[in-house]
RNA sequence: GGCGAGGUAGCAAAGUGGUAAUGCACUGGUUUGCAAAACCGGUAUGCGCGGGUUCGAUUCCCGCCCUCGCCUCCA
């Protein structure tokens, strides 16, 4: 154990509370997953890395976690995109959700433990809206929808702070809505369970007590975390965006259909912004990890970024903070060759080595950071603090070990894998670029410093930076 | 209109009732033939503006200005 235990602003409670597991043991939350219709962008990717942080931080600190996130799989569009594609709406997100898997992992995301999909538990979302309809919480309408009945829930608008919404609605939203063809409804305010059946839906349509049709999107969370976390759990999180309305339905459908506590804690994530402002499609600023590494940026890279501001503030990202990261990263690499030097043959310890030997050595100032409301940008600073005190070269072999592995404990908090010196990897140099640099190392081993200096400089002009060594030299992209 | 977050150096971003971490960028020096790396140092008399409380406020209170997000698609 490391002695610290971890603080988390908790959304319903407006206020910082500790995070301890409901039954003494695991911590078990859910995690809102992605709509599987199309890559997830690096916006997405924030709150998937801040909810990984998260784990990582509870169970370095001992505790072992039950993570469940979901695959949302069915609902306006993903039919409307796996028509679109030309594919059954199996295959079509299945597709996705297998580039979703892919791009977790070069982020180094810790796979949840359970990661169920909606088509999957029809029969537990269908389960759930017969026992709201038991306890007065639901109503179908004469089209075969049904809905949760908002006025039974006197709670409704506790976690978004919208209690009297109806009266409270933007102009904009009422005109919206009212412009909606939705009038089965019996107030503005509630909202869908089941969708009846729409022409537009083609095949994608199943069987229920009310006709043919598909889960309102709410309700697939709410039913399967009662499935594998049961009536009352230790944390839910999701993006801001979710407060409202996603999770304050989900609350209350949850809670009226067991009569349980549902989450007791909520943690939720602030979104990234692109250049000030939000991101979107149209706005041509929407990037997925796919747009960062054509532009030669590593999923590491762009993880390191995404963790670098704290997770309630809005981060805004630019390409500046790419380029910054790599040389922080750069930074911590070449401490990190430095120590082995020092040390010859170490290893780098798993997550799970890691767990059984919780220890943050030299950078306890930054797992006490971590662990106060996740303070990652201020953990890193404390970091860089310590490299730059703990110089390699003047560290006995004992404290050096002590550093290295510190170092990895911070690391692997925040789900960082030191990456190589660049230049010790492969690059691949153009063949004109190799000439140059050949004809300059010639000229400079002659004591040619004229030429060799010319060289030099038409090298950088051409983008390449030339590192001299004893009896070598190498060449790095700028 | 309602709710919420925020305005800290060129950029990013922590933090504290007692005088501003850290990263990038820039920059002086040592070193290197020159570079790179490394090492030593510099770069906000200042934390949106105006008041107030206090021995002392960037940090608390009041007012104002500005930015961003949410208000049933949304991580």
């Amino acid at each position: 154990m490391t002695g610290v235990s971890l603080r988390l602003y908790d959304t319903l409670a407006r206020d910082s509370r500790d995070i301890a597991p409901l039954d003494g043991e695991t911590l078990r939350f859910y995690c809102c997953g992605p709509t599987v219709y199309g890559p997830a962008h690096i916006g997405n990717f924030r709150t998937f890395v801040a909810q990984d942080v998260f784990r990582r931080v509870v169970e370095l600190g001992g505790t072992p976690t039950l993570h469940v996130r979901n695959i949302t799989d069915v609902d306006d569009k993903t039919i409307r995109d796996s028509q679109k594609a030309g594919q059954t709406l199996d295959a079509f997100t299945r597709g996705w959700t297998e580039k979703f898997h892919h791009d977790c992992g070069e982020l180094g995301l810790l796979p949840p433990h359970i990661e169920p999909g909606a088509v999957a538990h029809l029969p537990h979302q269908i389960r759930m809206i017969e026992k709201l309809m038991e306890r007065g919480h639901a109503y179908a309408a004469p089209d075969g929808s049904v809905y949760f009945k908002v006025s039974s829930y006197s709670d409704y608008g506790r976690l978004s702070h919208l209690e009297d919404r109806e009266l409270r609605l933007g102009a904009a939203s009422v005109a919206t809505a009212t412009d909606s063809d939705e009038y089965t409804k019996d107030s503005l305010a509630d909202f869908v369970l089941w969708k009846s059946r729409k022409p537009e839906d083609g095949e994608n349509y199943w069987a229920s007590p009310w006709g043919d049709g598909r889960p309102g999107w709410h309700l697939e969370c709410s039913a399967m975390i009662l499935e594998y976390l049961g009536e009352d759990f230790d944390l839910h999180s999701g993006g801001v965006d979710l407060v409202f309305p996603h999770h304050e339905n989900e609350i209350a459908q949850s809670c009226c259909s067991t009569g349980g506590h549902f989450a007791r804690h909520w943690m939720h994530v602030a979104h990234l912004m692109v250049d000030g402002g939000k991101m979107s499609k149209s706005l041509g600023n929407l990037y997925t990890l796919e747009d960062l590494k054509a532009r030669g940026f590593s999923a590491m890279e762009t993880r390191y970024v995404l963790v670098g501001g704290h997770y309630r503030q809005p981060l805004n990202f630019t390409f500046h903070s790419l380029d910054a990261a790599r040389q922080a990263l750069q930074k911590i690499a070449r401490y990190a060759k430095g120590l082995k030097e020092r040390l010859g043959e170490v290893s780098v310890p798993t997550h799970e080595e890691l767990i059984n030997s919780a220890d943050p050595a030299p950078f306890a100032a930054a797992w006490a950071r971590l662990n106060d409301d996740l303070n990652v940008p201020g953990a890193i600073g404390d970091v860089f603090s310590v490299l730059n005190q703990q110089k390699p070269s003047t560290l006995s072999e004992e404290e050096a070990a002590n550093v290295w592995r510190g170092l990895h404990f911070i690391c692997d908090a925040l789900g960082i894998v030191i990456p190589a010196v660049i230049g010790e990897g492969d690059i691949e140099v153009p063949a004109e670029i190799q000439a140059l640099a050949d004809r300059r190392w010639d000229a400079k081993m002659g004591r040619d410093w004229a030429t060799s200096d010319a060289l030099r400089k038409e090298l950088e002009d051409a983008g390449w930076l030339v590192k001299d060594a004893k009896d070598s030299y190498q060449l790095l992209p700028k």
